[in-house]
DNA sequence: GTGCTTGCAAATCGTTTGCAATAGC
DNA sequence: GCTATTGCAAACGATTTGCAAGCAC
């Protein structure tokens, strides 16, 4: 079987055609996709896709855990089929965003007190210039 | 003079009467409000603002450093008067952002690999219940 | 055939823009 | 007077909603 299927499926989500391009797409694509980038790539191979179900399956992925939500570029939210802990860097010259990873040699543990709150969910996002626009400017 | 009227020189701005207010209202309400909760707040007291000034405000204050963009909640920008780095908190059931600071014994240093990237924001956000919330469900 | 899923069109809502009126040196 | 600032109304754009048609077991 597919991988997408199964991974939907793992997650307790009926895979139709649509969810299957979906889940798809976004194991195959680490590039942090938008709802409406998505629906660009997959509306070509598949005509009658709407950006509506692309919508709502991007809902139902985030809320059975197969995929998270990001909100580090206020414009739009971005999705990202590896939910494990990782932190997120945007460009604000070229606008990708990039997956980091932590040292090898730290705690998994962040410093900040939570004070007793229930944390589900943990986001960490840096902004700034990435590397290869750092390098670009300096030719 | 005023507290915000300093704040806005120091950071290079003209302190109007509208930015003053703005730049008060965020000294004074650690909420992390939102621009529409700014403009509501104001608005009575200042007949004529618009929500548009409250919309430019923020975006100069922001870009001179005199306050931080929070995109914890993917449906409005929040907006913070404390730029030192802190992590957020936002509770899915009420709605509120808390701040959280750093634990007195742990290093400021977070565990990402930065991999040549020029870092200028960091955001911290967490979800989950707040302690509030909890208790309010025990009983 | 019943309930889940899809897709269209319209609505919603936070935010931005164009532009004319106003305020401050 | 000239420039920066404000505020109105309209535009914009991402996302959501209502609802009817289609699909799957």
């Amino acid at each position: 079987m597919e991988k997408a299927a199964t991974y939907l499926i793992n997650h307790r989500i009926r895979p139709s055609v649509q969810r299957m391009a979906i889940m798809k797409y976004l194991l195959e694509h680490k590039t942090h996709p938008s709802a409406d980038e998505i629906y660009l790539a997959l509306s070509p191979s598949m005509v009658s896709l709407s950006k509506t179900t692309v919508y709502t399956t991007l809902k139902l992925l985030t809320d059975h855990g197969a995929a998270q939500m990001i909100t580090i570029d206020e414009h739009n939210a971005c999705f990202d089929a590896d939910t494990s802990t990782h932190a997120h860097f945007l460009c604000k010259s070229c606008g990708n965003i990039y997956d980091l990873f932590s040292q090898k040699d730290s705690k998994e543990v962040l410093p900040f007190d939570l004070e007793g709150h229930d944390v589900t969910e943990m986001h960490y996002y840096y902004k700034g210039f990435c590397k290869n626009c750092i390098s670009r400017k300096d030719e």
